[in-house]
DNA sequence: GAGTTTGAAACT
DNA sequence: CAGTTTCAAACTC
């Protein structure tokens, strides 16, 4: 049973378990009790802060069709009751035998808690711009750690409740599909339950990641095959092949005939050359691009270095496709350009992303801002001295005639007087910002400083609801600070801190704000 | 888009 | 456990 949560924890698992991955960067941030834990490194910060906006878009955006929610399977445990008459009698008995077993489920049905209902396209919200054809497919995935898009089965003949659905096979129900006959939904709730139980008494590994990290994997993996590919006529250089689909080198666990998925094979060097723009590398150096990319570096070696997620560099699939190393030009990971000749003679998704952020944020500018959170944390310093020099020189003068502050009170002001300083740097900010001319600007009117902490924390509020119900940023990092005071820590200290977090909140906004005017004219330049 | 190939899952 | 069938995705034309 732990097991299956190992599994969840991994990196390079099932589809369900990327989407999930997805969320750590960010779920880090907050602790249990809620309070702000920033990460350490900026560029991990704003790639936190890029997905939560990403994912709460996601959990917002209207539903394609009404759909009940995909994780009702953990939300409830239907009455064992046979609504449909199995198509095995004989698998009934032993079945009905284990009724009081606590099933053994893929990662996202194991939860007995009831989760949030999540629509069902949102696994790889970065690609947005994802052609109908694409999307009918649904094939636009990864084979390591980066979130994998939901694929839309086609199933006819297993109504979706066998392993032969991709859909059910990674627990989620079927939404939007072109399967005929679907069962996978949640009003056949009971036959779903029927047949996963069916399925789990013949094995009961059958819903966990077939691919789990591994310290003593391959080499440049990280990750092996539970069980093993058993290919034959594919060389395990083609999708059919469960590891190559994988991004992994097959293992001794395979059972593979004339393998040529191997580390240092040539064969799968030359394939990878041959098809050099797959899909993968191209939905992974897109999503790169989405993330990593957002702080854009247009250097050669930040080019090579994008497609990098808990993978090392000489995993060639993941890799840019060697056609655009060699012959593009040098550009700005941001800059995805549509590559039409790429994607209609390499079998290339027909559209490509394009980071809002492109042109916006560079890595100068991150450099700056560093330094200006230095700034500003000796702002506090100097600030607070003064203070303290004030309170002492009074308390020396008539301590009856100072009003008395009280921590509240002097919390508040410590509050306005940081806003304060947040609003007189921020065009100090637009300009390390807002390189093209409307940033920070909606509707020809420029947006309040108050105005873009509100759009960056109603967005928090959103994706933070399904991970802490009752976080606010402001309030829980004021909460932190207040938790570390009592500990012990120096008030200098704190208030470095505290004012070190709200200009990097607010850096946040404005980056956001940028990224949301900026995708608002891409789009509406698109229509 | 239709047909073929492939290998996992399901079944015997 | 091995062989066969079923199935849906991957692939080809």
């Amino acid at each position: 049973m732990e097991q299956s949560e190992t599994a969840a924890g991994t990196v390079a698992a099932a589809p369900v378990v990327r989407q999930l991955d997805f969320t750590v960067n960010f779920k880090a941030m907050a602790n249990a009790n809620g309070n702000l834990i920033l990460p350490e490194h900026p560029q991990a910060q704003l790639q936190s802060k890029l997905l939560a906006l990403a994912q709460s878009r996601l959990v917002h955006a209207p539903a394609k069709s009404p759909s009940p929610p995909r994780m009702a399977a953990q939300t409830k445990l239907p009455p064992r009751k046979m609504v449909m008459p199995p198509k095995s009698p004989q698998r009934e008995l032993p079945q009905m035998a284990r009724q009081e077993k606590s099933p053994v489920i893929a990662p996202r049905l194991a939860h007995p808690v009831k989760p949030a209902p999540l629509p069902k396209p949102p696994l790889q919200p970065l690609l947005k711009t994802e052609s109908p054809k694409t999307r009918e497919r649904g094939n636009l995935e990864q084979g390591d750690g980066t979130p994998k898009k939901q694929k839309l089965c086609n199933c006819k003949n297993s109504r979706c409740l066998k392993l032969y659905c991709e859909c059910f096979a990674t627990g989620v129900y079927c939404d939007g599909c072109n399967c005929t006959n679907c069962y996978n939904k949640i009003e056949h709730e009971a036959d779903r339950k029927e047949s996963i139980d069916m399925i789990l008494e013949r094995n009961p590994n059958a819903f966990r990641p077939k691919i789990a990290s591994s310290p003593h994997g391959p080499a440049d993996r990280g990750a092996e095959h539970k069980k093993g590919c058993n290919c034959k006529k594919s060389g395990c250089l083609k999708r059919y092949c469960e590891c190559f689909q994988a991004n992994i080198v097959c293992s001794d666990k395979c059972k593979c005939m004339d393998c040529k998925n191997f580390e240092g094979s040539e064969e799968r060097k030359a394939h990878f050359h041959q098809y050099s723009a797959n899909s993968m590398a191209f939905i992974q150096q897109t999503a790169n691009a989405a993330i990593n990319g957002a702080i854009g570096t247009p250097s050669k070696k930040s080019r090579n270095q994008q497609i990098v997620f808990g993978v090392e560099s000489n995993k060639q699939p993941n890799q840019l496709p060697q056609s655009h190393k060699e012959t593009d030009p040098p550009r700005s990971p941001l800059s995805v350009h549509p590559s039409k000749p790429d994607a209609a003679t390499l079998g290339l998704s027909k559209s490509s992303y394009r980071s809002p952020l492109s042109g916006i944020l560079q890595l100068q500018h991150v450099n700056d801002f560093c330094t200006l959170l230095v700034e500003v944390s000796a702002e506090a310093a100097r600030s607070l001295s003064e203070e303290r020099e004030m309170m002492n020189n009074s308390t020396d003068l008539n301590a009856a005639e100072i009003p008395v502050v009280s921590s509240d009170e002097k919390e508040d002001r410590n509050q306005q007087n940081a806003m304060e300083s947040c609003v007189n740097q921020d065009n100090r900010d637009r300009t390390l910002l807002c390189v093209s001319d409307d940033c920070g600007v909606q509707d020809g009117r420029p947006l309040s400083p108050g105005t873009l902490a509100l759009m960056c924390d109603e967005r928090d509020m959103i994706f933070m609801a399904a991970n802490a119900p009752s976080t606010t940023t402001e309030s829980n990092t004021r909460m932190n600070v207040m938790s570390v005071s009592t500990h012990g820590l120096s008030p200098l200290y704190v208030e470095q801190e505290r004012l070190v977090l709200m200009r990097f909140r607010s850096f946040l906004n404005k980056l956001i704000t940028c990224g949301s005017i900026e995708e608002t004219k891409i789009e509406q330049a698109a229509d």
